[in-house]
DNA sequence: GAGTCAACTATGTCTGACATTGTTGAGGGG
DNA sequence: CCCCTCAACAATGTCAGACATAGTTGACTC
């Protein structure tokens, strides 16, 4: 009647445990993921390979088990990992593949970055669409309004973000549909959150603003083709300075 | 040498402390953000209003402290709510009004129903791009796969939305960027929760089911112009279904 | 050799406690 | 009367322990 006793353990993840030894605990101001990150560089950890359990993150790195899933869930939201009940968190992306010399947070940053802008990509060519199709005659004024004071601010070397900003808001509220404007605001937000943290305030979009202008003049006049053609060039425009700055292309 | 004792309660909070009341407990399925949703509405808070405390919506709603957390802090990471120590948890955006999360308040508005549908429209497109871009041989097998299931549960006769789900799911897998099924996830949710209430289950999308084999195929077969030429196919179909339902159109 | 099933593993959730920080309002001094 | 100080309060952040639930494994049975 009695079952019988396992004595072996089967420990699928050696190589995490394994360097689980050599990680330092947390002190004041490092970040659990960072130690995360570094946990994965050390155990060369790669698609697919499982994490230490929670309980013993939390025991090896000094912090609560409430820290480490806090932060795991994080890394679920942005697809970095997997998480099964019963059985184990799944690194999910790959991101410990190639160029070595950039640090690894900052390629999981980038990643999500590549993300973020190919799903707002697709939205706000159609945004620009729908308002070169839509818009009253009274937009398509303040359009071109709010254009030529972007370019004022840029041309005078000023922080033009809040003007670009401003631009592309009248645009969403151009397409009568003010689904766009939040959607894209959320993304908006996610985006500025990530690149503004590792990479410092690299005025992404810089090489794209001469565009703004036909792209303007373009929904003002109704020319969808033009519109959409500008919107997309400086999408592509926007994109290639992402994958510039996280170094050599996917 | 005695401090004064305080006895008035200063409860900046009234509005929602007082429909507080009213909510009913989670039972099982329901998610925590509508409950939340739902409490925001009824009390009528808007942008810079205070939410109860964590304790009192746990004790409320019928669920740990954690639950409400994890909620709370997702909301927070979209910028719909600002949380900070010591003082409380308030609005940040207006979502009372519009939101992807908040199925709701649209419900009301049979006009949302194609602004929704205008937003998944180039999202779903670009979806299916990707994936016939970036899917690897495994994910193609699966998508024909599910896409053959959909068609004998359609020519059975029986409810094919759940086949219909998982189908489409398979596409955003493929695309390896989850953001995109996320974000179709929150639409579809708004989108069904309109349809469903209002119209009865008219079966939307029906017209379209036959374009669903050859855009399979297409994606599997890696053609991208033929896949995006469905899939803007059968987007087209549902809208005009959209129209017709609502009746005159727009 | 294949299937069964119990022990094990790991995440999900609840509960209670304490720490830390913002807010408030009474009291004192000018 | 106004402003400043400060102690009590309120609310979130974190930790710890416990139980629930679901996936995984491997020895045993047939």
């Amino acid at each position: 009647m009695l079952r019988p006793e396992r004595k072996t353990l089967p420990s699928d993840d050696l190589k995490a445990s394994k360097v689980l030894n050599h990680i330092k605990p947390l002190v004041a101001g490092r970040d659990v993921l960072d130690a995360l990150v570094e946990l994965i560089e050390a155990a060369k950890l790669t698609v697919g390979d499982k994490l230490p359990p929670e309980v013993e993150l939390a025991r090896r790195l000094g912090v609560g088990r409430s820290k480490i899933r806090e932060a795991l869930n994080a890394w679920q939201k942005m697809g970095i990992v997997v998480r099964n009940k019963g059985a184990g968190t799944r690194l999910a992306a790959e991101i410990a593949s190639h160029s070595v010399h950039m640090p690894l947070t900052m390629k999981l940053e980038a990643e999500s970055l590549l993300r973020t802008h190919a799903v707002r990509r697709p939205l706000e060519i159609e945004a620009v669409r729908l308002a070169t199709v839509e818009a009253t005659d009274q937009q398509r004024k303040v359009i071109l309004a709010r254009m030529a004071e972007l370019m004022a601010v840029y041309e005078a070397g000023e922080d033009w973000r809040p003007a670009d900003h401003r631009f592309h808001n009248e645009i969403f509220a151009a397409t009568g549909n003010p689904l766009f404007g939040q959607l894209i605001a959320q993304i908006q937000k996610a985006f500025q959150d990530i690149y503004e943290a590792p990479f410092g305030k690299p005025h992404l979009g810089q090489n794209s603003i001469v565009l703004h202008r036909p792209m303007a003049e373009a929904i003002a006049s109704g020319d969808q083709i033009s519109a959409v053609n500008y919107t997309t060039q400086i999408m592509d425009i926007v994109e290639a300075e992402v994958r510039e700055i996280i170094g050599a292309g996917k």
